[in-house]
DNA sequence: TTGTACGCGTTATCAG
DNA sequence: CTGATAACGCGTACAA
């Protein structure tokens, strides 16, 4: 059916090989040869198969985007989209074709990793979305296909990651807080599976301990989402009624945060302050609009190609740390003191 | 390096042949030697590979999501996150593994399409985003590769499509606007160039038509991003201050001229009414709540893909034509009459 | 039931 | 500068 190098050197009365150097941009072969076959290359409407290339090049210029949970982990679309757009993008603009798998912790039992790189013949993965104690980490650092984790912490000799300085964005958020005058200050955190809900931590307790209140750490775990928001302001509240501020560590969280504690009958940010993370679209379309760490997803997609090509030329590839950005916007402000006591 | 059948045949005693159909399971083959051949392929950790196995049967059973203009067009992320979740999901669901390109206007000058198909061996291809001027829309009609498009209402061949009933929907809302007792009704569209446009101006005709207010009819072309939804509300309103309703071709339009309203000191909805398009997640999180009509964009991936598989079989396609569905929050109203006149 | 031989489209090796 | 020839890993007539 479709036109080979194979008819192409018929035409051009060569050999196939002539017609591979010819195409292929090689320097031992005839100017004029060169022209002619390119012309019937043209003529012809040839199109290369990168199937049969990868096949004896061992190589499929393709990376992988292996994502974990992508229809219900974290926060959804919310931090996947532009992180998939920033891969695409790079893995077009260096040559590479991209190959979108979806997974689950479940779905990683029955198929290997190894299973989905092979059959692709992917030169490189980037993993999205993988938890503390999910089978795929294990094996990532057993294969010898480079690999770059995606908020995991984890690096290897053929294996990287990017994220970002979670601590330091918990940190600033929560020291915001206190230089606002805040003394009581709860958290909501993520999951206990996910890597960034430990950095979290570390950057709120870090916060306290600078501003000597050690003594209240006020945590909730919840799962990312809105609902789990809710649920955690509900129950930091009953059981601390002194807090004048929260820290989520999501802005799904965070404005169902604010949904409970408007129910609750309490305003933000008179009486009590919210600071997200991520910086999703909501956070400055919800009333009030949310104070948040922004988080620059699309690099993260950028950096991790950058990577994942790099360690592909056989570099070995420092972990990549991005900064976070505190955004103060309309639902955190200073602590009334004055006027409650 | 890796493990080939050869190394099982080496192994098993049998030949390459045997080893490939037990590991397809034929059934010209003996229970025993199956067995040991499996045994075998399992204890080396076999991995198929993809390529080898496409380059021979000539079909990698892989479709590609290729999608203009996927950063900037139409509502980004909140229209093709979900899109894409349901081209994901299904395509897995049937074995089918997923290429996720990305292209532009510009672009498909440059990258013929069959040059993207045919590289890798694309069994089919889900088209979106794509302009009704796109180079890509002629090649893919003269293509014989399976296609379906995604809100572009081509059919051929090969070739199908999968859309809202955007007529119906645009004339669910523009009809309800009208049966709240609105007479001068503002229509903020998409621009020229998406297929979708031109389908909801004739709803909203339609609505205008069926209460005999023909001359009534107030378009503005935006881009459906939220700027161009702004600069509509000023528009409409500057030439036509009579308007007590705004029908907007998106969410983001919409979200944009509530924010001009806001500014030029109208009140949503006790002095204007506004209803959007899409449903994105936004639009229940913006105060007040946006009336939209709804998209199942999930949907629209699930179904493309089993559109795309039905024609692979060699089966004929009727495009598939999704019903919209008329979500009334807050944003909209009954014409205050009374109180006016 | 099993094996031989060939082909898929391409690149690489090595003579000429 | 050019051309046989052999891979790459797999499926499949055809034979045995």
């Amino acid at each position: 059916m479709a036109v080979t190098i194979k008819d192409i050197a018929k035409a051009a009365g060569v050999s196939v090989t002539t017609v591979s150097r010819a195409l292929n941009g090689y320097r031992d072969i005839h100017p004029n040869t060169r022209k002619r076959v390119l012309k019937i290359a043209q003529e012809l409407n040839y199109r290369p198969s990168g199937i049969a290339r990868s096949l004896v090049m061992k190589r499929s210029q393709t990376i992988g985007l292996i994502v974990s949970e992508m229809t219900h982990s974290r926060m959804g679309h919310h931090f996947l989209f532009d992180v998939i757009c920033g891969v695409n993008d790079q893995a077009t603009t260096l040559g590479y074709d991209l190959i979108l798998a979806t997974t689950s912790p479940h779905e990683q039992q029955v198929v290997p990793y190894m299973e989905l790189c092979h059959r692709r013949q992917l030169d490189g993965v980037i993993l999205l979305g993988v938890r503390t104690h999910d089978p795929y980490l294990q094996e990532v650092l057993q294969s010898s296909i480079p690999c770059v984790l995606i908020d995991v912490p984890v690096s290897g000799e053929r294996c990287s990651h990017v994220t970002l300085d979670n601590r330091e964005g918990a940190h600033q958020a929560v020291a915001h807080l206190i230089r606002d005058g805040h003394r009581h200050i709860g958290f909501i955190n993520g999951h206990r599976e996910a890597f960034v809900s430990e950095e979290r931590l570390q950057g709120y307790r870090l916060a306290l301990k600078e501003a000597g209140l050690t003594g209240e750490e006020r945590v909730f775990y919840g799962d990312f989402d809105e609902a789990s928001g809710s649920e955690g302001a509900r129950r930091l509240l009953a059981e601390h009624p002194d807090l004048t501020a929260l820290f989520c560590a999501s802005d799904l969280m965070a404005i169902g945060a604010m949904r409970e504690l408007k129910a609750m009958g309490k305003k933000v940010p008179q009486d009590i302050s919210v600071i997200g993370f991520d910086d999703i679209d909501l956070a400055h379309y919800v009333t009030p609009a949310l104070s948040t760490v922004h988080q620059p997803r699309y690099q993260f997609g950028t950096q991790a190609v950058d990577v994942i090509v790099n360690l592909l030329k056989g570099e070995k590839e420092e972990p990549v740390v991005l900064a976070p950005e505190l955004l103060i916007r309309e639902s955190s402000g200073s602590m009334p003191v004055l006027e409650k006591r």
